[in-house]
DNA sequence: CTTGACCTTCCCCTGCACTGGAAGGTCCAA
DNA sequence: TTGGACCTTCCAGTGCAGGGGAAGGTCAAG
Protein backbone atom coordinates (compact mmCIF):
# COMPACT_ATOMS: atom_id res chain seq x y z
CA UNK A 1 0.00 0.00 0.00
CA UNK A 2 1.34 3.59 -0.61
CA UNK A 3 2.39 6.02 2.03
CA UNK A 4 -1.28 8.28 1.58
CA UNK A 5 -3.41 4.66 1.92
CA UNK A 6 -1.54 3.56 4.82
CA UNK A 7 -2.12 7.51 6.76
CA UNK A 8 -5.44 7.20 6.37
CA UNK A 9 -5.87 3.44 7.68
CA UNK A 10 -4.10 4.34 10.59
CA UNK A 11 -5.20 8.04 11.54
CA UNK A 12 -1.90 9.87 10.73
CA UNK A 13 -0.51 11.64 8.38
CA UNK A 14 2.24 11.10 5.47
CA UNK A 15 4.42 13.45 7.24
CA UNK A 16 4.57 11.68 10.28
CA UNK A 17 4.68 8.49 8.08
CA UNK A 18 8.67 9.73 6.87
CA UNK A 19 9.11 11.06 10.26
CA UNK A 20 8.94 7.84 12.05
CA UNK A 21 10.57 6.02 9.09
CA UNK A 22 13.79 8.51 9.54
CA UNK A 23 13.52 7.90 13.22
CA UNK A 24 14.09 4.46 13.15
CA UNK A 25 10.37 3.52 14.14
CA UNK A 26 9.26 1.99 10.73
CA UNK A 27 11.80 0.08 8.44
CA UNK A 28 12.39 1.26 5.14
CA UNK A 29 9.79 -0.04 2.71
CA UNK A 30 10.06 -1.50 -0.91
CA UNK A 31 9.80 1.05 -3.41
CA UNK A 32 7.97 0.84 -6.43
CA UNK A 33 9.72 1.45 -9.76
CA UNK A 34 8.83 5.07 -9.57
CA UNK A 35 10.20 5.13 -5.87
CA UNK A 36 6.73 5.42 -4.29
CA UNK A 37 6.75 3.85 -0.59
CA UNK A 38 5.11 0.17 -0.99
CA UNK A 39 3.90 -0.83 2.43
CA UNK A 40 3.17 -4.62 3.20
CA UNK A 41 -0.24 -4.86 5.25
CA UNK A 42 1.51 -5.86 8.79
CA UNK A 43 3.11 -2.30 9.06
CA UNK A 44 -0.60 -1.39 10.32
CA UNK A 45 -0.10 -3.64 13.02
CA UNK A 46 2.93 -1.83 14.03
CA UNK A 47 1.64 1.41 13.61
CA UNK A 48 -1.07 0.75 15.98
CA UNK A 49 1.36 -0.64 18.66
CA UNK A 50 3.34 3.07 18.14
CA UNK A 51 -0.21 4.53 18.72
CA UNK A 52 -0.83 2.63 21.84
CA UNK A 53 2.67 3.52 23.43
CA UNK A 54 2.34 7.16 22.78
CA UNK A 55 -1.25 7.66 24.03
CA UNK A 56 0.68 5.74 27.33
CA UNK A 57 2.51 8.74 27.57
CA UNK A 58 5.85 6.66 26.50
CA UNK A 59 8.36 9.00 23.74
CA UNK A 60 9.38 7.64 20.04
CA UNK A 61 13.17 7.08 21.53
CA UNK A 62 11.26 4.87 24.12
CA UNK A 63 8.83 3.09 21.49
CA UNK A 64 11.75 2.42 19.24
CA UNK A 65 13.69 1.17 21.78
CA UNK A 66 10.95 -1.52 22.09
CA UNK A 67 10.85 -1.95 18.66
CA UNK A 68 14.64 -2.31 18.22
CA UNK A 69 14.76 -5.13 20.96
CA UNK A 70 11.34 -7.08 19.04
CA UNK A 71 13.32 -6.88 15.84
CA UNK A 72 16.41 -7.94 17.32
CA UNK A 73 14.26 -11.39 17.86
CA UNK A 74 13.54 -10.60 21.59
CA UNK A 75 10.35 -10.31 23.93
CA UNK A 76 10.36 -6.81 24.93
CA UNK A 77 8.10 -7.47 28.06
CA UNK A 78 11.15 -6.94 30.94
CA UNK A 79 11.87 -3.87 29.23
CA UNK A 80 8.40 -2.50 28.83
CA UNK A 81 7.42 -3.75 32.79
CA UNK A 82 10.38 -1.03 33.41
CA UNK A 83 9.29 1.89 30.88
CA UNK A 84 5.52 1.64 32.57
CA UNK A 85 7.20 1.66 36.72
CA UNK A 86 9.45 4.54 35.19
CA UNK A 87 6.39 6.53 33.57
CA UNK A 88 4.65 5.71 36.89
CA UNK A 89 6.32 7.29 38.90
CA UNK A 90 7.06 9.79 36.60
CA UNK A 91 3.22 10.79 36.49
CA UNK A 92 3.23 10.71 40.29
CA UNK A 93 6.04 13.25 40.47
CA UNK A 94 4.64 15.27 37.79
CA UNK A 95 1.02 14.96 39.38
CA UNK A 96 3.03 15.83 43.10
CA UNK A 97 4.56 19.00 41.48
CA UNK A 98 1.41 20.11 39.52
CA UNK A 99 -0.96 19.93 43.02
CA UNK A 100 1.77 22.25 45.27
CA UNK A 101 2.24 25.12 42.34
CA UNK A 102 -2.01 24.74 42.19
CA UNK A 103 -2.05 25.45 46.12
CA UNK A 104 0.65 28.42 45.02
CA UNK A 105 -1.39 29.80 42.33
CA UNK A 106 -4.61 29.22 43.96
CA UNK A 107 -3.20 31.37 47.12
CA UNK A 108 -1.89 34.08 44.86
CA UNK A 109 -5.27 34.03 42.90
CA UNK A 110 -7.23 34.30 45.95
CA UNK A 111 -5.29 37.13 47.38
CA UNK A 112 -5.47 39.01 43.81
CA UNK A 113 -9.29 38.90 44.32
CA UNK A 114 -9.93 39.73 47.82
CA UNK A 115 -6.83 42.33 48.71
CA UNK A 116 -7.48 45.71 47.66
CA UNK A 117 -4.44 47.01 45.28
CA UNK A 118 -3.14 48.39 48.28
CA UNK A 119 -0.89 51.15 46.82
CA UNK A 120 1.06 48.46 44.80
CA UNK A 121 4.81 49.42 44.38
CA UNK A 122 5.70 50.49 40.75
CA UNK A 123 9.18 48.90 41.23
CA UNK A 124 8.37 45.68 42.02
CA UNK A 125 5.45 45.59 39.43
CA UNK A 126 3.02 43.53 40.87
CA UNK A 127 1.99 43.22 44.97
CA UNK A 128 -0.38 39.82 43.78
CA UNK A 129 3.34 37.97 42.72
CA UNK B 1 26.32 47.40 38.12
CA UNK B 2 27.93 45.29 35.65
CA UNK B 3 25.62 42.41 34.12
CA UNK B 4 28.13 39.23 36.07
CA UNK B 5 27.22 41.20 39.36
CA UNK B 6 23.53 41.72 38.79
CA UNK B 7 23.51 37.68 37.23
CA UNK B 8 25.27 36.71 40.95
CA UNK B 9 22.75 39.44 42.89
CA UNK B 10 19.98 38.07 41.78
CA UNK B 11 21.05 34.37 40.96
CA UNK B 12 20.63 33.73 37.31
CA UNK B 13 23.10 33.86 34.29
CA UNK B 14 24.52 36.58 31.96
CA UNK B 15 23.28 35.33 29.37
CA UNK B 16 19.91 34.72 30.42
CA UNK B 17 20.25 38.52 30.99
CA UNK B 18 20.66 39.41 27.61
CA UNK B 19 18.15 37.00 26.56
CA UNK B 20 15.68 39.06 28.74
CA UNK B 21 16.45 41.97 27.57
CA UNK B 22 16.21 40.72 24.01
CA UNK B 23 13.12 39.69 24.49
CA UNK B 24 11.63 42.56 25.66
CA UNK B 25 11.47 41.88 29.73
CA UNK B 26 14.10 44.28 30.47
CA UNK B 27 14.92 47.67 29.43
CA UNK B 28 18.35 48.33 27.36
CA UNK B 29 20.17 49.77 30.13
CA UNK B 30 22.75 52.26 29.89
CA UNK B 31 26.40 51.51 28.51
CA UNK B 32 29.74 52.68 29.99
CA UNK B 33 32.15 54.32 27.66
CA UNK B 34 33.49 50.72 26.17
CA UNK B 35 30.45 49.61 25.86
CA UNK B 36 29.45 47.55 28.84
CA UNK B 37 26.16 47.26 29.86
CA UNK B 38 25.47 49.06 33.43
CA UNK B 39 22.64 48.39 35.46
CA UNK B 40 20.98 50.67 38.15
CA UNK B 41 19.85 48.83 41.62
CA UNK B 42 16.84 49.04 40.98
CA UNK B 43 16.53 46.35 38.42
CA UNK B 44 16.91 43.70 40.63
CA UNK B 45 14.12 44.08 41.94
CA UNK B 46 12.11 43.78 38.23
CA UNK B 47 14.40 40.39 38.28
CA UNK B 48 12.94 39.48 41.61
CA UNK B 49 9.28 40.06 39.79
CA UNK B 50 9.82 38.00 37.08
CA UNK B 51 11.59 34.94 39.02
CA UNK B 52 8.41 35.17 41.82
CA UNK B 53 6.19 35.64 38.01
CA UNK B 54 8.23 32.26 36.89
CA UNK B 55 7.70 30.31 40.06
CA UNK B 56 3.69 30.47 39.24
CA UNK B 57 3.70 29.53 36.03
CA UNK B 58 3.49 32.49 33.91
CA UNK B 59 5.51 32.52 30.87
CA UNK B 60 7.74 35.09 29.96
CA UNK B 61 5.71 36.45 27.56
CA UNK B 62 2.87 36.14 29.67
CA UNK B 63 5.39 38.39 32.71
CA UNK B 64 6.70 40.64 29.80
CA UNK B 65 2.71 41.39 29.22
CA UNK B 66 2.42 42.50 32.96
CA UNK B 67 5.90 44.80 32.31
CA UNK B 68 4.42 46.36 29.48
CA UNK B 69 1.05 47.48 31.43
CA UNK B 70 3.58 48.61 34.64
CA UNK B 71 6.18 49.77 32.08
CA UNK B 72 2.95 51.88 30.60
CA UNK B 73 2.06 54.00 33.55
CA UNK B 74 -1.03 51.58 34.50
CA UNK B 75 -1.48 48.76 37.35
CA UNK B 76 -1.46 45.71 36.05
CA UNK B 77 -3.93 44.55 38.57
CA UNK B 78 -6.70 43.53 36.67
CA UNK B 79 -4.20 41.59 33.94
CA UNK B 80 -2.75 39.73 36.61
CA UNK B 81 -5.94 38.39 38.05
CA UNK B 82 -6.79 37.34 35.18
CA UNK B 83 -3.76 35.14 33.98
CA UNK B 84 -3.97 34.08 37.64
CA UNK B 85 -7.70 32.61 36.96
CA UNK B 86 -6.24 31.07 33.52
CA UNK B 87 -3.54 29.43 35.00
CA UNK B 88 -5.67 28.20 37.84
CA UNK B 89 -7.86 26.49 35.36
CA UNK B 90 -4.99 25.35 32.96
CA UNK B 91 -3.20 23.82 36.09
CA UNK B 92 -6.51 21.99 37.08
CA UNK B 93 -7.07 20.64 33.32
CA UNK B 94 -3.41 19.79 33.26
CA UNK B 95 -3.78 17.67 36.85
CA UNK B 96 -6.91 15.74 35.60
CA UNK B 97 -5.33 14.84 32.00
CA UNK B 98 -1.95 13.27 33.88
CA UNK B 99 -4.54 11.77 36.77
CA UNK B 100 -6.29 10.31 33.71
CA UNK B 101 -3.46 9.19 31.99
CA UNK B 102 -1.85 7.48 35.36
CA UNK B 103 -4.89 5.24 35.72
CA UNK B 104 -3.75 4.02 32.39
CA UNK B 105 -0.53 3.37 32.67
CA UNK B 106 -1.32 1.96 36.17
CA UNK B 107 -3.26 -0.48 35.19
CA UNK B 108 -1.05 -1.14 32.20
CA UNK B 109 2.07 -1.58 34.91
CA UNK B 110 -0.40 -3.72 36.86
CA UNK B 111 -1.19 -6.10 33.86
CA UNK B 112 2.64 -6.17 32.63
CA UNK B 113 3.45 -7.52 35.81
CA UNK B 114 0.74 -10.16 36.88
CA UNK B 115 -0.20 -11.49 33.71
CA UNK B 116 2.43 -14.01 32.07
CA UNK B 117 4.09 -13.03 28.56
CA UNK B 118 1.07 -15.69 27.31
CA UNK B 119 2.52 -16.07 23.75
CA UNK B 120 3.04 -12.11 22.81
CA UNK B 121 2.45 -11.84 18.88
CA UNK B 122 5.70 -10.52 17.70
CA UNK B 123 3.39 -8.67 14.78
CA UNK B 124 1.78 -6.65 17.69
CA UNK B 125 4.79 -6.27 19.45
CA UNK B 126 3.89 -6.22 22.95
CA UNK B 127 0.71 -7.33 24.34
CA UNK B 128 1.36 -4.90 27.42
CA UNK B 129 0.76 -1.90 25.51
C1' DC C 1 -2.84 15.37 -23.89
C1' DT C 2 -3.89 17.52 -19.99
C1' DT C 3 -5.51 17.96 -15.36
C1' DG C 4 -5.39 16.98 -10.63
C1' DA C 5 -4.22 14.01 -7.04
C1' DC C 6 -0.68 11.67 -5.49
C1' DC C 7 4.27 10.82 -4.63
C1' DT C 8 9.53 12.10 -4.00
C1' DT C 9 13.42 14.77 -1.51
C1' DC C 10 14.92 18.91 0.64
C1' DC C 11 15.23 22.32 4.04
C1' DC C 12 13.30 25.36 7.34
C1' DC C 13 9.85 26.41 11.15
C1' DT C 14 7.15 25.75 15.42
C1' DG C 15 7.23 26.73 21.12
C1' DC C 16 9.89 27.41 25.34
C1' DA C 17 13.68 29.35 27.82
C1' DC C 18 17.54 29.57 27.50
C1' DT C 19 22.87 27.56 26.83
C1' DG C 20 27.35 26.97 24.31
C1' DG C 21 30.86 28.67 21.89
C1' DA C 22 33.61 31.62 18.70
C1' DA C 23 35.96 35.91 17.87
C1' DG C 24 37.26 39.87 19.71
C1' DG C 25 37.53 44.08 23.12
C1' DT C 26 38.42 45.77 28.20
C1' DC C 27 39.84 46.04 32.98
C1' DC C 28 42.82 45.34 36.84
C1' DA C 29 46.53 43.37 39.47
C1' DA C 30 51.27 41.51 39.56
C1' DT D 1 53.39 44.09 29.84
C1' DT D 2 51.12 40.20 30.43
C1' DG D 3 47.59 37.25 31.98
C1' DG D 4 43.13 36.13 33.47
C1' DA D 5 38.62 37.54 34.34
C1' DC D 6 35.37 40.09 32.59
C1' DC D 7 32.63 42.08 28.75
C1' DT D 8 30.71 42.52 23.64
C1' DT D 9 28.06 40.53 19.42
C1' DC D 10 26.50 36.81 16.64
C1' DC D 11 25.27 32.20 15.32
C1' DA D 12 23.78 27.70 16.46
C1' DG D 13 21.80 24.16 19.16
C1' DT D 14 18.89 21.89 22.84
C1' DG D 15 14.29 18.46 23.26
C1' DC D 16 9.95 16.90 21.31
C1' DA D 17 7.10 15.46 17.43
C1' DG D 18 6.26 16.52 13.66
C1' DG D 19 4.22 20.62 10.04
C1' DG D 20 4.81 23.81 5.89
C1' DG D 21 5.95 24.40 1.58
C1' DA D 22 9.00 24.33 -2.68
C1' DA D 23 10.47 21.92 -6.81
C1' DG D 24 9.80 18.23 -9.38
C1' DG D 25 8.22 13.24 -10.88
C1' DT D 26 4.05 9.86 -11.59
C1' DC D 27 -0.47 7.93 -12.22
C1' DA D 28 -5.24 7.43 -13.78
C1' DA D 29 -9.24 9.49 -15.76
C1' DG D 30 -11.44 12.22 -19.20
Amino acid sequence: MRIGELAEATGTTTKALRFYEEAGLLPSPDRTGTGYRDYPPEIISRLAFIRRSQSAGLTLAQIRGILQIRDGGQAPCEHVQELLRARLSDLDRQIAELKELRGTVAQLQADATTLEPARCDPASVCRYL
